[in-house]
DNA sequence: ACTGCGATTTGC
DNA sequence: CAAATCGCAGTT
């Protein structure tokens, strides 16, 4: 399959969360493939999002990249673990989109080498468990999501998706409360 | 639900 | 330097 075109990152980040949801994101390294299905994102809308690093256009080494173009990888490191965020909306925009789970497709194996786990659903249910599976690391920090090494592939158009409030931003007033978490109805690997 | 772990970034 | 942080795993 081949990647998404780069137009496909330029929509509004409610839509872009929710187009995001299904498709495949897939990392091409020396040790393998391993790819899988979207099934859970959350959006970040960094001018008017307290929860967000790029809050009131803060700008810093580490928020940068989410004032560059969309389709871009932001990712940072969180306590012990990686965390991998789509760059959305358009330069000097810092808006982006958090991918929570994924559904493992391709490359089990080598996920659970990676990570091993007792049960599958445990391998990538969480954003710091699905990059380590996956191999994700800081190395990936601004690279293009529409190209190899790392990218994403439409997939499965999901049946149902749900909203909710988003996860671990207890502290910051208002914003705690946007339904901007999005994920796919009854699937196992969502976090929660 | 509640702890301990833990490292990088950021602000004082 | 100290505080804060978009988690995880293991235990009540």
């Amino acid at each position: 399959m081949n990647p998404v075109s780069e137009e496909f990152f330029h929509q509004s980040t409610i839509d872009l969360a929710k187009a995001l949801l299904g498709c495949i994101l897939v990392n091409e390294t020396n040790e393998g493939i391993t790819s899988g299905y979207i099934v859970e994102t959350e959006s970040y809308m960094g001018p008017y999002d307290r929860a967000a690093h790029s809050y009131n256009n803060r700008r810093t080494k580490r928020t940068e990249i989410m004032f560059g173009k969309a389709g871009l990888a932001y990712t940072y490191t969180m306590h012990t673990h990686c965390l991998i965020n789509v760059v959305s909306a358009g330069i000097d925009e810092p808006h982006a989109v958090l991918i929570r789970a994924l559904e493992p497709y391709t490359g089990v194996d080598l996920m659970t080498k990676r990570r091993p786990v007792d049960k599958i659903k445990n391998l990538t249910n969480g954003p710091g468990k699905l990059t380590k599976a996956m191999g994700i690391t800081m190395e990936d920090y601004g690279r293009p999501l529409f190209e190899p090494p790392l990218y994403i592939t439409p997939g499965i158009i999901p049946e149902e998706i749900m909203e909710g409030k988003r996860i671990g931003i207890d502290n910051t007033g208002e914003a705690r409360d946007y339904p901007w978490r999005f994920w796919i109805k009854d699937n196992l690997f969502v976090s929660r």
